[in-house]
DNA sequence: CCATTTTTATGCAGCCTGTATGTAACCGGC
DNA sequence: GCCGGTTACATACAGGCTGCATAAAAATGG
């Protein structure tokens, strides 16, 4: 770390670190358990500084979403790219399971699962998720219709539905794990045209 | 109103009208927006009234989520006494549908959809919610798997993905409504045997 | 009718959030 | 290389909220 910094590394430099200490104490104690001092302090800046980056604490706590839908982006992407393509129903599936694979961080599920809903509200919430998540999906479902293999459907709400079981699943008891990965596949399998 | 009540009748009262004060104010501006003292001059009562009936703001946010959970099974279940009965798939897909009408009340669902989850924490809310709301969806499922009329799957698991995806729908925008309930029915279809 | 328990009211300590104000670091032009 | 201006950060403060402790009032039971 040089003596001086430039404005824009400054600036990014305390970004992150108020966005890393903030995933961290969001995941370990909830977004209402999480004290704007406490942040701070684990940043190593002062409250200023967080209230000069963020509007407010939700604003911050959207920030961390946000970096964490982005994870789990990369993580479906890498995955799908891993395997070999035997058709688009397959591959609805194989993200499906790539989610639940990327959602075993219990912080992670108590950031997106339990507090990101009640947090955002619902509309706010989905934009974030279609914008991140969800577009894959869709394409996925459009595809597997155009090819005629998956039954025609309104794709958009079936890609929430979708969304909604591995959310669902992803909070289920480790034991669980493959019963509910087992009735999604089913319910899936089930659309085939 | 007598001008003298026994001690059970100003329990119930009190606690009634804190529990229906709290229930509106959580439906308008959720739990974190809502104070305890609003709540308590929307009762007209004290805090002290309120913090004697419940250990604290997240005790009485339970009270009014289990009092919502009763009026919706209620719901449900007379929508299901109304009709004739064709099969249990059927009667399951009316109970989703039931279940979607009764959650046409927008502070009911940001009460059961969007706060409860984050207030409860996912083990409680899936303990009073099996406890409620899903024993009927598991008791249809099962039945639908003894008459051989569909795969056989695991049921808790399967309950728990219906009654996440009639979640999600019930979060739809009124326009969408009708796509959710046709996938939820071509998903539930897809189960038969 | 009095002692006791239950219900309700009041006052307090500590914390938190968001903002307003002050200071320090950087930037661009001369 | 200095200097006005802007951006980044720190400090101080006001208001509100939660949960508890203590006090008053109401009911019960003997």
């Amino acid at each position: 770390m040089r003596a001086t910094r430039t404005q824009a590394e400054r600036r990014e430099q305390t970004r992150r670190a108020l966005v890393a200490a903030a995933r961290q104490l969001f995941a370990d104690k909830g977004f209402a358990g999480t004290s704007t001092p406490e942040i701070a302090e684990a940043a190593g800046v002062t409250r200023g500084a967080l209230y000069h980056h963020f509007a407010d604490k939700a604003a911050l706590f959207i920030a961390v979403v946000e970096e964490e839908h982005l994870l789990i982006a990369m993580a479906i992407n890498s995955a799908a790219a891993g395997e070999d393509e035997p058709g688009p129903i397959k591959a609805v599936l194989g993200s499906c399971n790539a989610f639940l694979d990327a959602m075993a961080d219990p912080g992670r599920r108590r950031i997106m699962l339990m507090d990101a809903p009640a947090v955002l509200g619902s509309q706010t919430l989905s934009r974030i998720e279609s914008q991140y998540g969800l577009s894959a999906t869709v394409r996925g479902l459009g595809e597997a219709m155009e090819l005629g293999v998956m039954r025609r459907l309104p794709i958009a709400p079936l890609a929430q539905l979708l969304r909604a079981m591995v959310d669902r699943a992803a909070q289920a008891p480790e034991e669980e794990q493959a019963d509910y990965r087992k009735a999604i596949k089913a319910l899936v399998r089930g659309l085939k045209a």
